[in-house]
DNA sequence: AGCACGCCGACT
DNA sequence: GTCGGCGTGCTC
């Protein structure tokens, strides 16, 4: 006797094979345990999924010899929780991607090589671990002191006790939103001896500082309670950090947005630092909003969700909305600290009215005044500026040619460096020509400056500057062609603090996390480009940089420089309402300007959002297929009986950036107000698609993404 | 996703 | 003559 079990193994939303596949075996398994199944000709890790239910078509219409059997059973590993099944079923609905994908992808990938005895050699050196653990802690009884909490501190800890919900945690940079976090968690972990939180960050290599801070404050609990999770960890430690997790005898999980589905059976708290920050957004694959699946997962575990920022989302911010005018609260509870601890200051904010200046000026004259005063003081000084590389573009004064990229839509950018030119699309890099290689002539200009430019031109104004002791000023680049290497950016920043560096000149990485403690000068040296983008989150992205880029300047208490802290802008729109906010840290009612624009033409989160994206060799063959779909639209909106007003199918058009490595790409937006209509419309057409596909020659790709961050 | 099968260009 | 490019198709 065998029965049949319905196993989701690593197989995309595209191979078309359902909800999962169906094995034999000798008896029934309990949901959510691994298992090892056949797949073609290899052999895989599988999860069994849904309860055996009734005969599906494929196993009615098939031989019963061609449902192969399951090869193993993992027994060393318990079952994956029914919650978290559900957390990757419900990603799955809402991302439009197959539970297998989803499920899969959420499990370390060296677990999928692994057979049930290496897993139980795994488990036997983790007993182990866990032995050496118990005698660490004995000898680690030193309690540390807790410094006294703030009174905004103990109100926010206050609304956190005995209530289950999502909270808001909405204070500015220094305001010790960390200190509240860490005080909920222990109290949680103290409050049931297998409680586990999972605290999350947007990048774990921009915040060490946290990990540390982790570290020691629950280091009673021993080393291997706290456990990474994150893209950067190699293979086998993801692994042993999975399995404690899993295992229960890890405390505290920290990651970055794939910890959102760690298996942890005793969850008892999530929190999300820097909830605003895109990065929680995965841009590949299935694209889920770590983000919002936190918030979803506390739903699911009956928990509650700590969000905090300085800058929330436009999003949470909306759903955390108080009840005024009638008008009903949103479902998460807003805490505001607005204090920033000790004696420090946000720095002033000062705009240098472009107009007024020469053309073509980079560094104004009094911009260049302050830098030296910041100088003369041995004071530090970070630049902000969003572009890598020498030039965005060069191009032939003679003939108008511009160094465009052969197989993208896109311009390919000068790095003097090694001169070469360079594609930040699709990476196809050439050396620079020293003539125009259309007309030849020798007279090739540049347009635009990115960071190498900039550190240039700073080296030479700077020259004959001398700082008080008599030496030269030290100027530091931070971008991603200076972080490449794995430590790189640890070193850097490094340099920084030790106090190696005068200036520091950078894209926005050096703006994330890291508190610069000696800089008093925070400098944006041209970010107008966003306050015009056809991007409609552009602005709040942009609040977002400078607010926490002032937030890095100064924070060092013993210095005593906040009163001569500052930030620079240099912008051509001085009077935009965004300044105006950002001159008085004004969060609140930039946020609400946005949200009133946003409701006022119908954008998230006043809407929600969908967006399908068709790759092809040409960009007509891309668009075409789009808008056959788009015809579908209506027949389907009436099979699924939702108004055809309900969602709304824009026309396809080019993708901004329409081609990459030579595949023209197009999209076509989809709108609702209602999630679940959206939800449903989607699936199903996903089920078209898949057809379309079919009669359809010649290739073509498609994915869809859900709540897009850019359009 | 993997992996096999299958049909066209430069090399041990 | 083969090695290997990646287009196409399949996996319970």
């Amino acid at each position: 006797m065998s029965v049949l079990i319905s196993v989701v193994v690593h197989t995309p939303t595209y191979s078309n094979l359902g909800d999962g596949l169906t094995y034999r075996h000798l008896n029934s398994l309990p949901v959510g345990t691994l298992v090892r199944v056949p797949l073609g000709s290899r052999e895989t890790l599988g999860i069994v999924w849904n309860e055996p239910k009734n005969k599906t078509d494929w196993e009615n219409n098939t031989e019963n010899s061609a449902i192969k059997s399951i090869i193993q059973v993992l027994t060393a590993l318990t079952p994956v929780s029914a919650t978290w099944i559900s957390l990757v079923d419900f990603s799955s609905r809402y991302y439009q991607r197959s539970p297998g994908e989803v499920a899969l992808s959420a499990l370390p990938p060296s677990l999928r090589d692994l057979d049930e005895i290496q897993l139980a050699r795994r488990m036997d050196r983790f007993g182990k671990n866990k032995n050496k653990l118990n005698d660490s802690v004995q000898t680690r009884a030193s309690e540390q002191q807790l410094q006294t909490l703030t009174a905004e501190q103990a109100h926010a800890l206050g609304l956190m006790q005995n209530e289950q919900r999502v909270f808001l945690l909405y204070g500015n940079t220094g305001s010790g939103k960390t200190e509240v976090y860490m005080r909920r968690m222990a109290q949680i972990l103290e409050s049931s001896p297998d409680a586990q939180a999972l605290i999350m960050v947007p990048e774990i290599n921009l915040t060490p500082q946290l990990e540390q801070r982790i570290r020691s404050r629950f280091a009673k609990y021993g080393d291997d309670a706290i456990v990474s999770m994150h893209s950067g960890m190699t293979p086998a430690l993801r692994l042993q950090s999975w399995l404690g997790a899993h295992t229960g005898h890890a405390r505290i999980v920290l990651g970055t947005r794939m910890a959102v589905f760690a298996s942890m059976p005793h969850l008892k708290i999530i929190v999300v630092d820097e909830e605003h920050d895109p990065s929680y957004k995965q841009q590949e694959g299935a694209r889920y909003s770590a983000r919002d699946l936190a918030v979803y997962r506390g739903h699911l575990e009956k928990i509650s969700v700590i969000l905090g920022s300085a800058t929330p989302s436009l999003e949470s911010w909306h759903h955390s909305r108080p009840a005024m005018d009638g008008q009903v609260a949103g479902r998460y509870l807003r805490i505001g600290m607005p204090t920033r601890l000790g004696e420090s200051q946000m720095p002033k904010v000062r705009y240098v009215d472009m107009n007024l200046q020469p053309r073509q000026t980079v560094f104004s004259t009094v911009l260049l005044d302050a830098i030296q005063s910041k100088l003369a003081n041995n004071e530090q000084i970070l630049i902000l500026i969003n572009r890598r590389g020498y030039a965005p573009i060069i191009h032939c004064v003679e003939c108008g040619w511009k160094s465009e990229c052969a197989y993208c839509t896109a311009y390919r950018v000068f790095h003097k460096v090694d001169r070469t030119l360079r594609c930040h699309h699709c990476g196809f890099t050439q050396r620079a020509p020293r003539v125009c290689p259309t007309c030849g002539h020798s007279d090739l200009g540049i347009i635009g400056h990115g960071t190498e430019q900039i550190e240039e031109s700073l080296n030479h104004l700077l020259m004959d500057v001398k700082k008080p002791d008599g030496s030269a000023v030290r100027i530091g680049r931070i971008d991603a062609d200076t972080t490449r290497l794995k430590g790189q950016l640890e070193n850097q920043l490094a340099q920084v603090h030790a106090g190696d560096i005068d200036i520091l000149i950078g894209t926005q990485m050096i703006a994330k996390g890291h508190d610069f403690r000696h800089v008093s000068l925070v400098v944006a040296l041209n970010p107008d480009s966003a306050l015009f983008s056809s991007d409609f989150r552009a602005p709040e992205r942009l609040f977002s940089l400078l607010l926490q880029a002032a937030g890095r300047a100064g924070r060092d208490p013993l210095l005593g420089m906040e009163q001569s802290c500052q930030m620079w802008i240099q912008t051509f729109f001085p009077t935009h309402p965004l300044f105006e906010h950002l001159k008085k840290y004004d969060f609140e009612g930039f946020a609400g300007q946005q949200l009133l624009e946003r409701e006022q033409a119908d954008m998230p989160p006043f809407v929600y959002q969908a967006l399908i994206r068709s790759q092809a060799r040409t960009q007509q063959v891309a668009q075409d297929f789009l808008n056959a779909v788009r015809d579908a639209s209506t027949l389907l909106l009436d099979q699924l009986g939702i108004e055809p007003h309900v969602v709304v199918v824009y026309p396809a058009v080019a993708m901004e950036m329409q081609r990459v490595a030579n595949v023209e790409r197009a999209q076509m937006l989809v709108e609702s107000g209602s999630r679940q209509a959206l939800q449903v419309f989607l699936q199903q057409w996903q089920v078209y698609l898949h057809k379309l596909k079919k009669s359809h020659k010649g290739m073509i790709r498609w994915v869809i993404d859900v709540d897009p961050l850019q359009i």
